[in-house]
DNA sequence: AGCACGCCGACT
DNA sequence: GTCGGCGTGCTC
């Protein structure tokens, strides 16, 4: 008796069990190789008279495999089993148990109906939704459709990408009154985008329905939040929704108020993740149900199922916040990039400053750039000098000062016009040295800037200067050795508060971020990123360590370094308003020079060519796959990689480290894992993933022979990984 | 991942 | 005969 035989113990659908029951058998004694039309059941549970079956998937990510399930319907759940609810199964093994009294073994779980359909393929007898969980159908066609484009982009399996998609439910946001959806506004003026040459163009064409693409290369100051929301309200004007997403709570925070102020109240809503459960649904939900046609969040929202889809908008696109930190690792660009394509919707991206991705869509023909002229750049930017070892040579003044003349001079002028911003790498980014013996801090001779170790064992650097040190010796008490310190924004905020008494010193960092500063003279330090606004802008600001920040592994440390010296520079005043930066790197660098000329774009468009060259990013795809070595020879070895795939490595990883430069799939502490890069070129990335997404598939569910250690082990995968060495 | 099934050797 | 070892494979 095969367990299909014994299993057909009731049937669904009414009427008399009996008679059904024998054909059933009848069916699995001929071994049915024809799917059957009618779903059976295991219970004798009246079913649903239309559309019987709901195609389920299931939420389950150690699944790994992109497969729906077939459950039959119950009469009494009919109604409620729309596509798209929530809902529960049973799921496993022991729901097949035939033995009387433990049928339903299995464990109940999570998933979602995708359809629902009159007839089954799978061959079995069906087992009944156990549950809906809540009439709401949260998982619409598009919001689906998208999650699966993502998954495929991405190597990764559906069910994780829905996780981030939608939010956990919250039964009590779920009972809130309906609320109608607001009328369409009046389109806005232009305002401040009449300084760049297609902005006007931009968006009226938003307003009549159109969906324009641009890549924004924004002025420098505040104006940026009102300009987004300027194009959020042109795309409303049109009848269509638009989605806003920024790096952080903060810009969040801008566009929100810049929404308000243009649209009024409750007529956006603002999914950030520091949000409650309860209200990070409500909102959420109220997005889904068409009650507001404007988002702005953070990057969870970069799905948010917003109607009528008719602008997609992300500000920022190099911070590293956009990069979802949760299998399998989304970018907000790349998927708006897929719902601008697959809805055809408006695209906006903006920024201060330009990734080479970027540039490649504009170069591609994918958006076109809106870009100010020269001559309002220069209105808007602020002077930008440099202070390198050539200048430091010279620098006699230099040493007394403990700043390079430049710097100090610069810092000095602005105090006595308003705030002076500091900045200085993230704590940890950046290792300080000091005497082993008395822990006085290891400091440049020119200049008395920290000393840094470029790597272990090769020569101490000036972490102001960039000078080289060949030779130190503890200036206090004579000692030889070092020990490494950690350097932060508080211990420059200490040392520049000496250098300049009498002037209040405040910090802004990972601990405590400041919002804003008022217009009074004051010294602000803070990390990239946390820099405080100041009202009026900065006088100046003074941008530290430049040869560490430029210094680093990583193919974008030169496009990183200028974005977060023109995320900096772009909050001090304009030049015509005194506004000064000065920056301790080499002015002969080509970040350095970009900056100076405050031209991003043509440092984006630079970078894009020699990436072309070399085979990098994004003009090529990459992809990184790590795990133990075995786990990881293994995969390789299984998966059939596109004829144009070079595997690079493998190489070993360092184990996961504390701070910025974690590395991506950095094996657990104690274990020795190995990556390798994965490159293929233009238009061979969908391959490469599909390639990647099957044999991580079939490791999952066969299982690795051979290993001692028992089942087999995933290796982590990761499309586009952050920083490649 | 669970969990059941099943093919094998040792036991009442 | 029957109990239980863990090696495979499925989960609607």
């Amino acid at each position: 008796m095969s367990r299909e035989n014994g299993a057909g113990v009731g049937e669904g659908g009414g009427g008399a069990p009996e008679p059904e029951q024998l054909a059933l058998i009848r069916e699995s004694v001929r071994k049915a190789k024809v799917p059957r039309a009618k779903p059976r059941t295991w219970r004798g549970a009246a079913l649903a008279k239309e559309l019987p079956v709901a195609r389920v998937l299931v939420d389950k990510g150690v699944l790994h495999l992109d497969r729906y399930f077939d459950y039959a319907v119950p009469e009494e759940l009919d109604e409620a089993a729309q596509p798209g609810v929530r809902v529960r199964v049973r799921f496993g093994a022991g729901s097949r148990n035939v033995r009387e009294g433990r049928r339903e073994g299995g464990g109940l779980i999570d998933g979602f109906i995708v359809e629902r359909r009159a007839e089954t393929e799978y061959t079995g007898p069906l087992a009944a939704l156990a549950q809906v969980v809540s009439p709401e159908p949260v998982l619409g066609a598009e919001l689906l459709d998208l999650a699966r484009a993502v998954a495929d982009r991405y190597a990764g399996s559906l069910a994780d990408v829905l996780q981030l998609a939608v939010p956990p439910r919250h039964a009590r946001a779920e009972s809130r009154a309906a609320v109608p959806p607001p009328a369409p506004p009046a389109p806005p003026g232009a305002g401040s985008w009449r300084r760049y040459a297609h902005g006007e163009e931009f968006l009226s064409a938003l307003a009549s329905g159109a969906s324009p693409r641009a890549v924004w290369t924004a002025l420098p100051g505040p104006q940026w939040a009102e300009e987004i929301a300027r194009a959020v309200r042109a795309t409303l004007a049109s009848g269509r929704g638009a989605l806003v997403v920024v790096p952080t709570g903060r810009p969040a925070a801008r566009v929100d108020a810049a929404l308000t102020e243009l649209l009024g109240e409750g007529q956006h809503a603002l999914l950030t993740a520091d949000a409650g459960q309860e209200r990070r649904y409500r909102e959420w939900l109220s997005v889904r149900r068409g009650e507001v046609r404007a988002v702005v969040g953070t990057r969870a929202a970069m799905f948010a199922p917003v109607r009528d889809l008719g602008l997609v908008v992300v500000w920022d696109d190099g911070d590293a916040n956009h990069s979802d930190d949760r299998a399998p690792f989304p970018h907000v660009r790349e998927v708006l990039e897929l719902r601008a394509t697959r809805d055809r919707c408006g695209f906006l991206l903006g920024g201060w400053s330009c990734t080479v991705e970027a540039a490649q869509l504009v170069e591609s023909g994918w958006a076109a750039p809106l870009v100010a002229d020269r001559e309002q750049v220069r209105g808007a930017a602020p002077l930008v000098r440099t202070v390198g070892d050539g200048d430091l040579a010279r620098d006699e003044a230099a040493r007394a000062a403990r700043l390079p003349t430049l710097a100090w001079r610069a810092v000095r002028e602005g105090l006595r016009h308003g705030p002076v911003l500091v900045q200085v790498p993230r704590r940890g980014y950046v290792p300080r040295l000091a005497c082993e013996r008395c822990r006085e801090p290891a400091r440049c001779r020119g200049c008395a800037g920290p000393l840094e170790a470029q790597d272990s064992g090769a020569a101490l650097r000036c972490g102001w200067c960039g000078v080289e040190e060949g030779a130190w010796h503890c200036g206090e008490c004579g000692g030889f050795r070092l020990r490494a310190q950690v350097v932060g924004a508080r211990r420059t905020a200490e040392e520049l508060g000496r250098a300049f008494p009498a002037v209040p010193v405040r910090t802004s960092g990972r601990e405590q971020v400041l919002d804003t500063v008022p217009g009074t003279p004051a010294l602000v330090v803070s990390t990239p990123g946390a820099e405080p606004v100041a009202d009026g802008g900065y006088a100046a600001a003074l941008l530290l360590d430049g040869w560490a920040m430029l210094g680093r592994p990583d193919l974008r440390a030169g496009e990183d370094a200028l974005r977060r010296w023109i995320g900096a520079a772009a909050l001090v005043r304009s030049q015509n308003a005194g506004g000064t930066v000065v920056v301790v790197a080499e002015a002969t660098l080509r970040p350095v020079q970009a900056l100076v000329r405050w031209d991003p774009v043509g440092h984006a468009v630079r970078e894009l060519g020699e990436r072309a060259e070399l085979g990098f990013p994004p003009v090529s795809r990459m992809a990184a796959v790590s795990g133990r070595p075995e786990a990881l020879a293994e995969f390789l070895a299984a998966a059939e990689l596109p004829p144009d795939a070079v595997v690079l490595g493998p190489v070993p990883v360092r184990e996961a480290a504390p701070g910025p430069s974690r590395r991506p799939g950095a094996a657990p502490p104690g274990e020795q894992w190995e990556r390798v890069l994965i490159r293929v070129p233009p238009g061979s990335g969908a391959a490469l993933a599909a390639a990647l997404k099957v044999a991580q598939a079939a490791r999952m569910a066969r299982g690795a022979k051979g290993t001692r250690e028992g089942p087999a082990e995933a290796v982590r995968i990761r499309v586009d990984p952050l920083d490649i060495g």
